[in-house]
DNA sequence: ACCCATCACGCATAT
DNA sequence: ATCGTTAAAG
DNA sequence: ATATGCGTGATGCTTTAACGA
């Protein structure tokens, strides 16, 4: 472990969660949770108040003309999984001992609502197989208890029971009356506007208070809105459904409604915008599992309207084999003439090759350079490949690392922290960002075009390792996307920027600037680095496994670039 | 980074 | 009773 | 043999409680 450098908050420890400044464990107030969730409810208003529905206003006023005992059940309630509860089940000490009257209060405002005849099917989601057993002792076969509780649940709605007769057996054995929240639908709408996304949760929150996660303190600007309109809202929802719609169809293998799905799903233009990328992501999921089931036809419409990678790829392979190598060929010549990503235009050039082949063409397609190999016999071992081959170089270089990705992408990350947090407009959106909502997209580089390229000069004539190492020091436990703290240690990052010359390093991230998201993989497994030797970068390759099409990319880059990197192809000893 | 992305593995195919 | 899996919670 | 495509599985805050088998 490095010495603890300057950390703004907090960092997470092996053994427990500690403060930095007194090292003892992070206490949270009893009601964090109401807490923070007033903070979300407060910070939506105030910026969005204008595309809420008077729905969601309601909600607002019902929420807050509760107590806070009331307040906070409802925050414990739509943070736990479905909808119903019974409520002698729920325990929150911290409330009060007894929750009858925060339940009370809550149905008051229509917040949760009581029902005595839950109905079958929520009984078995609500009981525990022991009190189905119970309750249906006398109608049941003796070894029904050896079923498990799924098969259970079969057998009793196989029984066809009439509601009055479960109702009848609930309401004798059970004195309390089942509750549902209603809230889950408002809270998801509120939250998405707080983070401006459906993944990020009031437990953002929590890990960030705990010191789990620390987050850069970038200044936001609530007037800069990720949501313009309503409609922009809602069509997030939508997309939301639409593909929560797929995955259930995934599940249930339903293919007749998978294909009726494409067609719901918008004709958008190409605009580059992240909602457009997220119907576009779907498209291709959804073309990629229709092609799975036998259905070429339904998958060429979803990828037809799709303007993301690998779209064209995937519709190109379909036409082929349907044999229709004209549509197959034109569609390659739109992708030469305008290629989405470098991925695509490989592609591209290896199948229009092979198309004009299958036409009767005579063509060859230029190889590429062979990167530099090497083959190694290895003792077998339990470790895994990488391990065993940096085991084997360690003799000749002083030191040798498994780093995959994690070195120069973390290296990118400390070189361009300031640029990478920048304050563009519309950038940041919430408190709990490890990088610009743009991070992935072309214009990032764009948009900081003269930031970034003056602080690349600035890096040619620097120390590199000291300035890195400053990088380092000042921002170290913070959430950064590049950078996993985890897995770089302060040593590590000084020897490599003191061996690598800055001008391979400036390379490397220039094409990750290119296309951040597609390029911040396939960087090879090992790092060597010696004082004499210099460095190499060694992609290892064990029996079976072959070169990636995202790592030849970054070899063939290397071999322009001079960089040296080579491939060592493992087999193992006899035994 | 929107039920993700990433890597290596193991298998089946085509050349 | 005990163990593995999953949800809840900090 | 070699290349290529496809699907799969582990991994990603940690600790504790509840549940099913
Ligand atoms: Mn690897
Ligand atoms: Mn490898």
């Amino acid at each position: 472990m490095p010495c603890w450098p300057v950390c703004r908050v907090s960092c997470a420890m092996p053994g427990g969660v500690f403060n930095v400044s007194d090292m003892a464990p992070v206490e949270l107030h009893p009601l964090y949770y109401l807490h923070n969730f007033e903070v979300l409810c407060d910070t939506v208003e105030a910026q969005y108040g204008d595309l809420l529905t008077a729905q969601e206003l309601q909600f607002l006023q019902d929420f807050r003309a509760c107590e806070d005992a009331a307040r906070g059940l409802f925050v414990r309630l739509t943070s736990r999984r479905g909808t119903w509860f019974r409520p002698e089940k729920l325990n929150y000490p911290e409330l009060t001992e007894n929750l009858t009257v925060p339940l009370e209060q809550l149905a008051s405002r229509g917040l949760v609502s009581f029902t005595a005849d839950p109905g079958l099917e929520l009984l078995l989601e609500l009981c525990l197989k022991g009190e189905l057993l119970q309750l249906f002792a006398d109608i049941l076969a003796p070894d029904a208890r050896k079923l498990r509780k799924p098969e259970l649940a079969e057998q009793l709605l196989q029984l066809a029971l009439d509601s009055e007769e479960v109702n009848r057996r609930w309401q004798d054995w059970y004195t309390h009356s089942v509750i549902e929240v209603h809230g889950p639908a408002v809270v998801e709408v509120l939250q998405l506007l707080f983070f401006g996304n459906r993944r990020q949760s009031l437990t953002d929150f929590v890990l960030s208070d705990l010191g789990v996660a620390s987050y850069e303190s970038y200044a936001l600007d609530r007037r800069y809105r990720l949501f313009a309109s309503r409609a922009q809202v809602d069509e997030y929802l939508q997309a939301a459904v639409l593909r929560e719609q797929f995955y259930n169809l995934l599940e249930q293998d339903d293919v007749e409604a998978m294909v009726a799905l494409v067609a719901l799903l918008p004709v958008t233009r190409s605009s580059h915008t992240p909602q457009q990328q997220r119907w576009d992501k779907l498209r291709n999921r959804l073309g990629r599992q229709l092609e799975r089931y036998q259905q070429p036809a339904a998958a060429l419409r979803a990828y037809a309207g799709s303007h993301m990678h690998p779209a064209r790829e995937r519709s190109v392979r379909l036409l082929e084999s349907q044999g229709e190598l004209e549509q197959a060929l034109e569609l390659c010549d739109s992708m030469a003439m305008d290629p989405w990503c470098e991925a695509e235009m490989d592609f591209q050039r290896r199948k229009s090759v092979q198309l004009a082949r299958k036409n009767g063409a005579a063509v060859t397609l230029l190889k590429p350079p062979v990167p530099i190999s090497e083959r190694l016999v290895l003792a077998p071992t339990e470790r895994r490949v990488e391990e065993a081959a940096a085991a084997h170089y360690r003799q000749h270089w002083q030191w040798v690392g498994h780093v995959e990705n994690s070195m120069v992408n973390a290296l990118f990350g400390l070189a361009l922290w300031e640029q990478i947090f920048a304050e563009v407009a519309g950038a940041f959106v919430n408190p709990f960002q490890s990088a610009p909502l743009d991070m992935y997209s072309g214009t990032f580089y764009r948009t900081r075009r003269s930031a970034i390229d003056a602080r690349l000069d600035e890096l040619a004539q620097a120390d590199l390792a000291a300035v890195l190492l400053a990088s380092y020091d000042a921002h170290f436990g913070i959430s950064n996307r590049w950078v996993s703290w985890r897995g770089i240690e302060r040593e590590m990052i000084a020897t490599a920027a003191q061996i690598i010359p800055v001008t391979h390093l400036i390379a490397m991230w220039r094409r990750i600037l290119f296309d951040p998201q597609a390029n911040r993989s396939g960087l090879p497994d090992l790092l060597a680095l010696d004082p004499e030797h210099g460095y190499c970068m060694i992609e290892v390759k064990g029996p079976g496994d072959q070169l990636q099409l995202n790592q030849k990319r970054w070899l063939r880059y290397f071999s322009e670039q001079d960089i040296p990197v080579k491939v060592a192809w493992v087999s193992w000893h006899d035994a």
